[in-house]
DNA sequence: TCAATTCGTAACAAAATGAGTTACGAAAGG
DNA sequence: CCTTTCGTAACTCATTTTGTTACGAATTGA
């Protein structure tokens, strides 16, 4: 599953909690939202915790809820949050030390590629959450 | 193995076929400096020949190369020859219809994918091959 | 205190993806 | 012809991700 899969399920997550607002959500009903498992859904919801997203209450009564207002959570905070940050993924295999393009075109790539994904955070940034919830039904 | 993955490989064949200009080389020195299988690389070539940036010959003496200049092949040209361009990725399972958040979140999210996307292709179409063996000794 | 609820997380099965490998036909050259 | 090399299909294997079950810890309310 391909990186924006995450993502996107990432973001319906916090639609759902902004959808209500002040109260807390389980993780079965965020997951019937989504029609996956609730597990999954917390798995998720893991990694928006620790980016201080959405807090988390457990026992009876319990759930989540953002921990930030909607106006104040964008698209790319979204994205790291959820995201294997490994920079530049290269092959299982490393290139033939050998040879003098396989010795030295990683960084040259890599560092393309950083440029590059700073540049699709940077568009991810200008949405907030609270533009994406403009754009629903209410 | 991540989309950067694929990409980091296709740009090393790119250069590897750059450092050998109006010859052909075959898809088994290319596995050499990969590190690979000749079958890998002939089907990242498969991908490079389609989007039009490499020519290939079968035959004995046959082989790959550019089928243009190295500064006119630009690395966000490799990204979208050699990616799987089906957009955003959604889960297996869709959306529970049932929920007004899942029933209409995913085109919101696609289309701030979009421009995320762009943005990162525009910044790796800043970057040519020539630029890439520059840094790469020679 | 006790029971019910809910998160946190581990363990494992199932599914999907991609890489690697083998194989073989087609094309091209000598 | 015979060799070389691409093009591609079929298959296996490793890796990753998702889904599922399970269970302990925390919290609430009776």
């Amino acid at each position: 599953m391909s990186r924006n899969c995450r993502f996107t399920a990432a973001v319906h997550v916090c639609a759902v909690l902004a959808n209500n607002p002040e109260t807390d959500v389980t993780s079965d009903y965020v997951a019937a939202s989504l029609n996956t498992n609730p597990v999954v859904v917390r798995r998720l919801l893991a990694s928006l915790a620790q980016a201080g997203l959405v807090a988390s209450k457990r026992g009876s009564g319990g759930g989540y809820r953002l921990a930030q207002a909607a106006t104040r959570i964008d698209l790319a905070t979204i994205a790291t949050a959820v995201e294997d940050d490994e920079g530049p993924v290269f092959a299982p295999n490393p290139p033939n030390p050998m040879c003098p393009i396989g010795r030295n075109i990683q960084p040259v790539v890599a560092e393309a590629i950083a440029r590059a994904e700073a540049a699709r955070m940077a568009e991810l940034g200008k949405v907030s959450l609270a533009d994406v919830m403009e754009k629903l039904p209410v």
